[in-house]
DNA sequence: CTGTTAGCGCATTCAA
DNA sequence: TTGAATGCGCTAACAG
């Protein structure tokens, strides 16, 4: 195709491209005159300015990077949709990268980026990262991090107050009776999931219940993937030198054998809730008469299992929101403050099962089928 | 901060530019020597040539769009999930779209990738697009069609064989018994959904079934959605002049409102599947006692519902992974044949009941829990 | 109120 | 085997 361009609109027109140039981004006066005749020209001709040629000249691309574990993680990419239509909003186009936890490629995505010329980042890390990330801030590219915080970098984080959910869960299992509760996780280089252990962690403290850590159980969080690229997958255990079980499935099986098996269960994401029904499933389990269950993370199916699924909510479209303002702020050098955590929510539906009379609850409980 | 180009790098290494540009490109000889301190230079500067410096140059960007409804939806992230993995593979970005089934969107999205130079563009049009569609790919834009057709567009188009899965979901449950079969729909502009509901007639005609529009029920099929952008969507009836509820939900109750109410159901998507576990479960109605149920696209969760849920599962991922090996083919210029659709096939759960006996399926069925 | 012109960072033709 | 010089399409001084 021959492009046409802002000189064939300038020679349309009979004006110079500077004109021309103006008009079109209204950065200066221009009569009424000939202005009408340049966008004459420009529809007449069906002028696009190239955003490439521009951000040659500006050295602003207009877009920016997003790097996430996985889009295919319902979480994940409702953050991103949150993020998208923020920028969108605003004219800025998003590119996604995925890493799957791996941090060879978190680092290979941002060289891209980086050679991209992005306007500004917004990270998830794998927790594990190489000192690049530390460069790119260093090299004033606006970065803001997303859901999980990493070492070293001191670029500003937005997340969701995950020690508060995993301790609401936590207590709300304990006001039912139970005693032997059992967690699921994942690697612990990831931030969100440290927070999520620490808050069942306090929860069992504060109640003057043992932590067993018999009952704390890891598992790759990759573990819903599809099955092409998890063939690819380098194991999660080589990374980093945590004992894991490769998926949730297996992890579970562990707790199930315990001599002194949990009554109840709080599982850290989605991908793993997933995992630990199949595990139920097949060992016909049920729940919550056999054991009950709280998972992190609400989703559309939640409430259409049987028994309906008592999770902690957290507001993920919010979360890629907040994330896509703070970094807009940063890049257009406005003033901002530190992001407090974004409030989650327990909802309290079928899954759990109460083992004694307990008194009233203190939580900020919200029941819902 | 202050960005290494290539002038440094070739002040650095005592050369010229260009000869930096060709060791780095590949694209002549250079002596072992010079090569050598070329790269070190590149490496002490820690240089990362600009992308859209080179591509103002070379009037290619290595990015290439892709237009969707919704990367919410989970059968369309394993798409994107697809293309991505396989540009990436190829050193190209990809620049993610939500049209939300909006023409308008997706028309702005259009003139948006086309400023931005894309190499090429992968798109599950809305079915009732603008002109620019067609003329982006009269100025040679290479498109690839995903999913869906578009009228005008004569750009290969990369599809699953929807009237085929529908055709074999519909005989099941005639198999199974069934003579009063509903199917919730959606928007007929959608070529994917008119396919469906193609085959489900088919299916019944070749049985000797009459065909009754008070069983075929149309939703809107973006019924799960992020709250805050569902807000602000239009409705889709404004677009089409289809009769339309807006929700699976609500379609549903016309179809149980019925006097003779159908003893089986087809749905033909994920989305509308939820609503209508939802409505069903609302109705105390279960599955598959009180009404069967099959609906297109298997997921994680389908395995997991009691009952779990007979499907008629598609190859998302290698869906966008053939589109964009086909795009990257018409890129590079490369010989290519017309994609055929790809197979789906039923996955047989538990969500089906048999009403009378019935002979040896001659269908091609996977049975499995 | 508008035009001229020098880059932005790279690829590439032509010369040597 | 390598350099010099031009242009990709646009913005932004600077000049008028």
């Amino acid at each position: 195709m021959a492009r046409v361009n802002i000189r064939d609109v300038a020679d349309r027109a009979g004006v110079s491209t500077a004109t021309v140039s103006h008009v079109i981004n209204q950065t200066r006066f221009v009569s009424e005159e000939t202005r009408r005749r340049v966008l004459e020209a420009v529809e007449l001709l069906n002028y696009h300015p190239s955003t490439i040629a521009r951000g040659l000249a500006t050295k602003s691309t207009q877009t920016i990077g997003l790097i996430i574990s996985d889009i295919t993680n319902p979480f994940f990419t409702a953050v991103a949709r949150g993020v998208e239509d923020e920028f969108n909003h605003h004219g800025y186009h998003t590119i996604f990268c995925n890493t799957d936890e791996d941090p060879a490629r978190e680092d290979e995505y941002l060289r891209l980026l980086f050679a991209h010329q992005i306007d500004g980042l917004i990270i998830a890390p794998t927790g594990t990262h190489s000192g690049r990330l530390i460069r790119m801030a260093e090299a004033e590219v606006p970065i803001v991090l997303l859901d999980r915080s990493a070492p070293g970098i001191t670029a500003p984080l937005v997340e969701v107050d995950n020690k508060n959910g995993a301790y609401q869960a936590t207590r709300y299992l304990i006001e039912l009776g139970h005693r032997r509760i059992g967690i699921l996780t994942g690697l612990e280089t990831i931030s969100t999931l440290a927070m999520r252990v620490e808050g069942y962690k306090q929860a069992l403290q504060e109640a003057g219940l043992p932590i067993d850590e018999a009952l704390i159980v890891r598992a790759d969080p990759r573990f819903h993937k599809n099955q092409l690229s998890l063939t690819e997958l380098p194991p999660l255990d080589s990374i980093t030198n945590l004992q894991m079980t490769p998926s949730a499935f297996l992890a579970l099986q562990k707790l199930l054998d315990l001599p002194d098996r949990p009554t109840a269960l709080f599982v850290t994401n989605n991908q793993m809730t997933l995992g630990t029904l199949q595990a139920m499933r097949q060992r016909k389990l049920r729940c919550p008469e056999n054991i009950s269950l709280v998972s992190f993370d609400d989703h559309d199916w939640a409430p259409l299992f049987v028994p309906s699924l008592t999770v902690v909510r957290q507001p993920t479209y919010e979360l890629g929101q907040c994330a896509a303002k703070l970094l807009l702020k940063l890049i257009s050098h406005q003033p901002f403050e530190t992001p407090v955590p974004l409030p989650v929510q327990l909802v309290i539906r079928e899954s759990c099962r109460q083992l004694l009379n307990v008194k009233h609850s203190s939580l900020n409980l919200t029941v819902e089928m």
